[in-house]
RNA sequence: GCAGGUGUAGUACAGCGGUUAGUAUGCGACCUUGCCAAGGUUGAGACGGCAGUUCGAUUCUGCUCACUUGCUCCA
């Protein structure tokens, strides 16, 4: 049976993964609050991707940005201006519609609305008798600005001067401090700054769990390279993405790639490809891979009047860089992995759920089960003690030893170790497969070394 | 913002103008068993909120709140 966006949330629930943020006010709209399953989750789903992006490649260096940033570094980028669409209503059939899109399609092209006000804009669609194209009614609400980025201000007074806003990626944190990494770390093109982080857009339509939100936490590399080196290492980064992905045990036949098509590029972007993922309510994008071009060193360079440009020490040329930008979400990863993992099995009895996930990205590595609580939760108590220092663990002694088996294979630890009778004689244990189901006894003092070999990816 | 849908234990579902508001599962305790959701005893846990109609409302009506699906939007 096809797993539904419905199950899972409720699995989430149920397990611990992810609730309903704000549950006991009724919820606050598709907000999410992770459990502690869900947080160690993302952790490792974070840690992985800042391992295999950061510490092993020898391009990239990360940074963490503030998530306030002064107001002109998301003028330049683009982010006020076309962040901010404006809305008309028809007041006959009530659609919603862009201005600017009924002024292009009326116009057949001739005028875009670009740049326009509202007043212009509202008084082109009047003078030349423009129709909702839904119902040919000529009666429009006024225009009213729709700006996906959160605004806050900055200091006591309320103050327009003040407006800040949170940031709706994390990429321009990396393209303003361009200069910092690359004369502290004395870097030489090609390399890459890596950043995890918050971003925030008021996005009108959220929706489908964790897939789109208000609030969500992106993993992003911005890859500055020589101009005319930029297509290769488009190509270098997409299947680069696609094997990190794999390498997390995301089934192949769930992942495809989809070229952007030139009209749905947005205005910095020279090619982009998504990888998508096929989510419980269809395809999906997860990862983004862009080519920015040298759009973003330029409208910073240009507005902040700081040049941004690169002394190629070799040639002796000065040049803007150009960008590739691989952008994950975090959310939307783990959506994925959730899914992806989700398993249910058909046993003798009953049918049971395996999160089937890869022992580095599991919640617990290890589950400590005394088999007789009375004669062995003394013993099983030392051996926690001593696996938590390295693992995240956790204990059962509540219910049937099979019972517990399951509730440790529905959250996806990949291990369980039983202590029993042999344990406290010779100091052995019994390790439990959540897969394959097989039990193999080891000695506790290499119980670590054990674990540590397979949780690695 | 518009148009639908939905609100009963953690979850899934019953129910009825007067009920101690059920069932399953999950959870806690105890007994028993001791390596794959065993059994027994027992315990805790719910009608989104506010009004109205009524002798009496979880049930009918209105409002409200919240969630949700679609549309406009989506770097």
């Amino acid at each position: 049976m096809k797993l539904t966006m419905e199950e899972l949330v409720n699995y989430c629930k149920q397990y611990g993964f992810i609730f309903q943020g704000s549950e006991i006010y009724n919820g606050l709209s598709n907000t999410w609050d992770y459990g502690p399953l869900g947080t160690n989750l993302k952790e490792n789903i974070r840690s992985a991707w800042k391992k295999k992006f950061i510490q092993e490649n020898p391009y990239n260096v990360g940074l963490d940005a503030a998530k306030l940033m002064n107001p002109n570094v998301w003028v330049a980028s683009g982010h006020v201006a076309s962040f901010a669409d404006p809305l008309i209503d028809c007041k006959k059939c009530k659609s919603r519609h862009r201005a600017d899109k009924l002024i292009e399609e009326a116009s057949k092209g001739k005028e875009t609305g670009d740049g326009w006000d509202n007043e212009k804009l509202e008084n082109y669609i009047k003078e030349n008798k423009i129709k909702c194209p839904n119902c040919g009614s000529l009666e429009f609400t006024p225009i009213r600005k729709f700006n996906l980025l959160f605004e806050t201000s900055l200091g006591v007074t309320e103050d327009t001067k003040n407006t800040v806003y949170l940031r709706g990626e994390t990429a321009q944190g990396i393209f303003v401090n361009f200069k910092n990494i690359e004369r502290s770390m004395r870097l030489k093109l090609p390399f890459g700054v890596c950043q995890t982080g918050k971003a925030f857009r008021n996005e009108i339509t959220p929706g489908n769990f964790i897939f789109r939100t208000r609030e969500f936490e992106q993993m992003e590399l911005e890859f500055f390279c020589k101009p005319n080196t930029d297509l290769e290492w488009f190509g270098y980064w997409k299947s680069f993405c696609l094997d990190f992905l794999k390498s997390l045990g995301i089934k192949s036949a769930n992942l495809r790639y989809r070229d952007h098509a030139k009209e749905e590029l947005a205005f910095y972007s020279k090619a982009t490809t998504d990888i998508e993922y096929l989510f419980p309510m269809g395809w999906g994008e997860l990862w983004g891979i862009a080519d920015r071009t040298d759009y973003d060193l330029g409208v910073h360079a240009q507005k902040s009047g700081v040049d941004l440009s690169y002394l190629d020490p070799e040639t002796n040329e000065k040049y803007l860089p150009f960008v590739i930008e691989p952008s994950v979400g975090l959310d939307r990863l783990l959506l994925a992995i959730l899914t992806d993992a989700y398993t249910k099995e058909q046993t003798e009895s009953e049918e049971r759920i395996v999160l089937k996930i890869h022992p580095a990205l599991a919640p617990y590595k290890v589950t400590i089960l005394p088999l007789i609580k009375k004669v062995h939760a003394e013993k099983a108590n030392d051996v926690y003690a001593l696996l938590c220092k390295y693992f995240a663990c956790s204990y059962d002694e509540a219910g049937s030893i099979g019972k517990r088996y399951r509730r440790s294979d529905a959250i996806g630890t990949p291990f369980c170790i039983t202590i029993d009778d042999n344990t406290l004689n010779n100091e052995t244990v019994t390790i439990r497969d959540r897969d394959t189901m097989e039990q193999v006894t080891v000695k506790i003092a290499n119980l670590v070394e054990y674990i540590s070999k397979k949780c690695e990816f």
